[in-house]
DNA sequence: TGACAATATGATAATATTGTCATATAGTCG
DNA sequence: CGACTATATGACAATATTATCATATTGTCA
């Protein structure tokens, strides 16, 4: 993979890396939402709920399409979905691979 | 999402959200390197290819194991790969967006 | 128009990430 | 053991990310 390639798409996950901004992926991906929907999702002002979703935006994650005084974001790329769902792969093979290492300490 | 699962999985995304860790991951996703192996990947001294790898081991999508002098990192999680190509499907349908912006722009 | 609601943004402080240098650790071999 | 190769790590500087406060912008409606 070529270095403008990989800084690329590393801007893509940098936009997902964050719990907040995850929480919001989630959300949106069962509803479009206003920066209002997404304010119960973290105990952070709406300065910092904004500042997140400009990332995602930026990203060409979500879209925004402005409802008179509401601004509805919506989940352009759904297949974001997939980058979610392999982190559930790692965590898991993380967790079968500690537990067969307990395992072995137990034969110790 | 719960905040929690939501900061493992951000974490995880994190390891992957780097121009030289996504190109070693999809150098370790056609074979098994070493340290050194990876180093042509990026203009950066043996020092913070390391810690990158470090990284990677840390979050659990990569492991290590020695053979005598050298460690030999592996891709443990290659359903990871999905993220890399989801990246790859945000990027187009960015693309497609602005042709079709381009193209409205022309009409008016 | 003026008050209000929703969202964005500049300035700034706290914290995290990245890279480098020098040095440490671990394994191999003569 | 001592020299060598491969890798890791402490200390530190440069830069990036995140949150907050105060304020600005945009749209609605009476």
């Amino acid at each position: 993979m070529k270095r403008d390639e990989a800084t690329a798409r590393a801007k893509i996950l940098k936009a997902m890396a964050n719990p907040i901004r995850l929480m919001m992926v989630d959300e949106l991906s069962r509803r479009d939402c206003c920066v209002n929907d997404l304010r119960p999702l973290a105990k952070v002002n709406q300065s910092a709920i904004s500042r997140h979703l400009a990332q995602l935006k930026n990203a060409g994650i979500v879209t925004e399409q402005r409802k008179g005084t509401r601004i509805i974001h919506h989940l352009e790329c759904p297949c974001i979905l997939q980058a979610l769902d392999c982190t559930l792969g790692v965590l898991q093979s993380e967790a079968k691979r500690k537990v067969r290492q307990a395992a072995a300490a137990q034969k110790r």
